[in-house]
DNA sequence: TTATGTGCAAATCATTTGCAAGATC
DNA sequence: GATCTTGCAAATGATTTGCACATAA
């Protein structure tokens, strides 16, 4: 893989967001700094640093993609009112693979765990109205 | 809501499934039966009847949308060979709301968990190679 | 006979791809 | 200079929608 500026710029724009956004946030972002940067150019290297384990892409919710500039699987939270997605540390999940083996016939090799809700921040903005 | 033959043909055919099928499976199987029938009529009926709580959208899986005839909440594991889509009875899940609520400062109000893996019928197929 | 539901085609949204031009090694 | 990457526009796949016609209550 050859270096490339917009590679770099997509990683460190997503590096930045304590929440995961989406390949078309992280596009308008950059279009601030870099007006000449495609939106096809962000998926492929959002796509592309998903696949060499840079970054993790998260299919789970419902709509676009979401993506996670920590590779390392792990919980998260998707609040149902902005649509932010959130780390949950919880190492209880760590055994769950191999409680789900027992229950199942073929082979587990992973999970998804997904938590839906409100948000902190959402929670606020709806006590103040 | 009214009757419509078009919904109970979906419905039906939905509910014959073991494995949890996208919207274009029932419709193509549909067609045997109601060559008249449309894809847009078949998506329009499953959203209908997971909205009013008869069956579930499962948004989970990437690629298209599945969908499972029991409304109920319970785990899944998904095939990644296959892509079938299939029940795990797991009660172990019953607690995680409350578990991960300790972790997280919003308000938790469900989850989805799904694991991943090869479904016995892959794995017997992938030995006879 | 009014509200609903259908079929079709066109529209929309997220994502990918072909291709000619530009950057990297 | 060969290979990789980009920008753009067109293509794709999943899903939704507008509209005139058909059906249910």
């Amino acid at each position: 893989m050859n270096y490339s500026r917009q590679r770099e710029e997509v990683l460190d724009q997503l590096s930045g967001h304590k929440d995961h956004p989406t390949a078309d946030v992280i596009f308008a972002e950059l279009r601030d700094r870099d007006p000449n940067i495609s939106l096809a150019t962000v998926y492929r290297n959002l796509k592309l640093l998903a696949k060499n384990g840079t970054i993790q892409k998260l299919s789970f919710v419902s709509g676009a993609d979401h993506f996670d500039p920590n590779a390392e699987k792990h919980v998260h939270f998707v609040c149902d009112r902005c649509g932010g997605v959130f780390d949950v540390p919880m190492p209880e999940a760590d055994t769950l693979d191999e409680e789900a083996a027992r229950h199942v016939s073929g082979i587990v090799t992973g999970h998804d765990l997904v938590f839906h809700g409100i948000c902190e921040r959402c929670c606020e903005a709806g006590e103040a109205e």
